[in-house]
DNA sequence: ACCTGAACACCGTTCAAGT
DNA sequence: ACCTGAACACCGTTCAAGT
């Protein structure tokens, strides 16, 4: 028996359930979807998905990792475009996980891994944010400026605006923003 | 037997419920507040809350309603202070009702009662704030400034901030309104 | 009108038992 | 190592029965 394959298999069957998981939690909400209608899903027992994952919180992060990294891989198309058209292709791009984003919020207090998980996105998305915003305005305000930024691009996520007011308010948004 | 007595009774017994509810929910959060928790606490059995409340989320609405009522009572002593004390006073009033918040939000997609609430709350709040900028800023963008203010003391409520972060952002959102 | 004990259908999770 | 049936402790809510 090769020491090689089984870890294979299992990250196999393991990427199978957080495409189940994606999409329930998704279309259905994280707590309507419970672990035995995600198992029926996958074609597997309810506790079977404890072999694989911690616990539901578990699931939720592979889920928002997995949505992560398709994002960013979408992300390249926008380099050199203005910050503006920036913010509001992220909006809409992440416009579908928005039940996914209020959830994280509601369940920061339950989930230390939850909450650690947030704490690292916030982070590295402020990071970003914070190098196109560099030599760009007042290096005292950029803090602020990017919490606003983030802050309001969760806004636009979470309260499903039309599109039209969403693209005014990511103009409106960057227009204290000297291009230079 | 007098016919308004029993009601007088039945409101007093109602806010004994809102106000066991409402320690509860902001101490240890909605979803880890049981109904059962919710009746041992106010000292009747968990199914008399429902001779009082339509479901759980109703509870939630009462609740909202009672610490929206004791903010607005507060409100009064702002009237004339600059707009970013306003901003952040709200901020530090509502900062303790900050699980509250993202169970709302978390919970519109579950709720129709709790989604009409979070919509007139939303309409009250940003006609408010809408009145103050009024004659201040262009009024072409005064609906985008309204949306961005208002989701940024959103994420001010939700994410934890040290005071003088929150002081900080409110300052410099309120630096692009000029006082006339 | 108001309150309750008991039950209902569900939930996330655990565990002993299989292969 | 992987998977399962059965059980566990809980949940929000309903209902028949009391006063």
């Amino acid at each position: 028996m090769p020491p090689t394959k089984p870890r294979q298999d299992r990250e196999e069957k393991r990427s199978e359930l957080v495409d189940a998981a994606r999409r329930l939690f998704i279309e259905d909400g994280y707590d309507a979807t419970s672990m035995a209608a995600l198992a029926r899903a996958a074609g597997v027992a309810a506790n079977t998905i404890y072999w694989y994952f911690d616990d539901k919180d578990d699931v939720l992060i592979a889920v928002l990792d997995a949505v992560l990294a398709d994002a960013l891989a979408d992300y390249g198309s926008l380099v050199g475009q203005p910050l503006q058209d920036q913010l509001l292709w992220t909006v809409q791009q992440l416009q579908q996980t928005r039940r996914l984003v209020t959830t994280v919020h509601a369940r920061i207090g339950r989930s230390e891994a939850l909450n650690a998980w947030h704490d690292a996105f916030h982070a590295s998305t402020e990071a970003l944010l914070r190098g196109q915003l560099e030599q760009r305005i007042d290096p005292a305000t950029i803090d602020a400026e990017v919490k606003i930024a983030v802050f309001t691009v969760e806004g636009l996520l979470t309260h499903e605006l039309e599109p039209h007011e969403q693209r005014v308010i990511c103009e409106q948004l960057a227009a204290r923003w000297p291009t230079r």
